[in-house]
DNA sequence: AGCACA
């Protein structure tokens, strides 16, 4: 259907509006300042900035025509060209007649945060390392991440407006840090909005949404059964399913590792809701049930390949399960359920739902918190206030806030370690601190 | 460097 109008696409003289469309702004270009841009000519009675691909277009309405008419002479003539913080822009009519729809999204602060990572391998980007990032302002409730003309996005969900605008501050046209990605990735740039949103709807933990406020919330089958791209992480080395299930394997094992030693070593990463020990090659092997994938993933990441006793006892390999759920029969000294009061234990608590059955393990598991997981010696933690992290260099791997579950049955209000899934190595052991309760017969050296 | 929307 060939167009009978001789008239192009865009002309280069639109006929008058009392709208004006501005180019070439600068990142982040804000309402104020473009009132401040028109405000000679007239009243500026809407604005729309952000616009376009790269978010550095804009509109403004004037209340009148001739105002708009009056700016756009001045700058036709005039050897100063419009400027915002020094940077020219270019004006001219909107084909449009009005600015609708401002002020809707995008500039009205909101807990909810529209992430879209731009660059070659944006895709690349799991939703671990968004929540990794993006846990350095705040408690991450959820994460959504989908895929758009925009290209990558995510939904980013954060307890109040505040919290999101501090990452949105921090982290607006900033690049992911190399760190968190593996080396053959390009550089994601994260550019990042208000979303709409208040309460993102999460059906299923998985690849594409997280809920950590629920840690109850089903995993997504396509999450377990490995469909192929789902279960390739980031480093492309995770070639097996995640699953809320871990397998371990505990290699040079020359000291007793009771259930209780792994209860407590497991429980520091969440709720461990059972446990069951085997015996496998000549060796122990032993599943342990976390109630969500997301915790059995930072647990994995953070003890893989480490030992549970100084000089190298004791040394951990975990592998996804294909379990979701264990069939524990019988609690004894081979395999626990921790989901059901334990009716050998006289201790009835109120709500007996999730209290551990071994006394050790309140105090104990602080052993297994802070520095002892963290990222090695002197990593500066981040402060509350991320912006220095990101400004430079190499920031200190983000401190997220309690990962997940701060409102688990459960847990204690703050004993996570603070750990940052996927990306910590630790160099040695667990810092020569064995579990209470279960001392090896060694002197462990503190280092 | 060229027109928006959840």
């Amino acid at each position: 259907m060939a167009s009978v109008s001789s008239q192009p696409q865009f002309r280069y003289t639109q006929p008058p509006s009392k709208v004006l469309h501005l180019r070439n702004l600068p990142w982040e270009c804000t309402e104020e300042e473009l009132i401040e841009l028109g405000k000679p000519f007239g009243k500026v009675v809407n604005t729309k900035c952000n616009v376009g691909a790269n978010r550095n277009q804009a509109f403004i309405e004037f209340a009148d025509l001739n105002q708009a008419i009056a700016m756009i002479s001045y700058y036709a003539s005039s050897s100063e060209p419009a400027q915002v913080r020094g940077k020219t822009v270019y004006l001219q009519y909107s084909n449009r007649q009005e600015i609708v729809n401002n002020k809707t999204t995008a500039d009205v602060a909101g807990n909810v945060l529209l992430v879209t990572i731009e660059g070659q391998d944006a895709r690349l980007v799991s939703i671990d390392v968004l929540h990794l990032v993006f846990s350095a302002f705040g408690f991450v409730h959820k994460i959504t991440t989908f895929e758009k003309t925009a290209g990558f996005q995510a939904l980013v969900q954060f307890s109040d407006a505040e919290t999101a605008t501090s990452a949105k501050n921090s982290l607006d046209g900033r690049s992911i840090p190399r760190y968190l990605l593996s080396e053959n990735i390009a550089p994601c740039t994260l550019k990042i909005t208000y979303s709409a949103h208040t309460d993102l709807s999460v059906k299923f933990q998985s690849h594409r949404s997280r809920d950590y406020t629920n840690p109850y919330l089903p995993v997504a089958p396509s999450a377990i059964d490995g469909s192929s791209q789902l279960s390739l992480g980031l480093d492309g080395k995770k070639l097996e399913p995640e699953s809320n299930v871990l397998l371990a394997s505990i290699e040079n094992m020359q000291y007793a590792v009771t259930l209780d030693v792994l209860h407590m070593v497991f429980s520091a990463f969440g709720p461990v809701q059972k446990i069951a020990m085997f015996d496998k090659n000549g060796g122990m092997q032993a599943l342990i049930q976390y109630p969500d994938v997301q915790t059995a993933v930072v647990a994995k990441e953070a003890l893989e390949g480490h030992c549970i006793y100084d000089g190298g006892f004791c040394k951990l390999h975990l592998s996804y399960s294909r379990h979701t759920d264990l069939s524990i029969k019988v609690n004894n000294d081979r395999s626990r359920d921790y989901t059901v009061p334990n009716p050998a234990m006289a201790n009835p608590q109120p709500s007996g739902f999730g209290q551990q059955p071994v006394q050790t393990m309140g105090p104990a598991a602080h052993q297994y918190n802070g520095t002892q997981y963290g990222p090695g010696s002197g990593q500066p933690m981040m402060p509350p206030q991320p912006s220095t992290g990101w400004g430079s260099g190499v920031p200190g791997v983000p401190q997220s806030t309690p990962v997940q579950m701060t409102n688990h049955p459960y847990m204690p209000p703050a004993p996570m370690p603070q750990t940052t899934p996927g990306t910590m190595q630790m160099p040695g052991g667990y810092g020569g601190v064995p579990p209470a309760g279960s001392v090896p017969p060694y002197q462990p050296n503190q280092m």
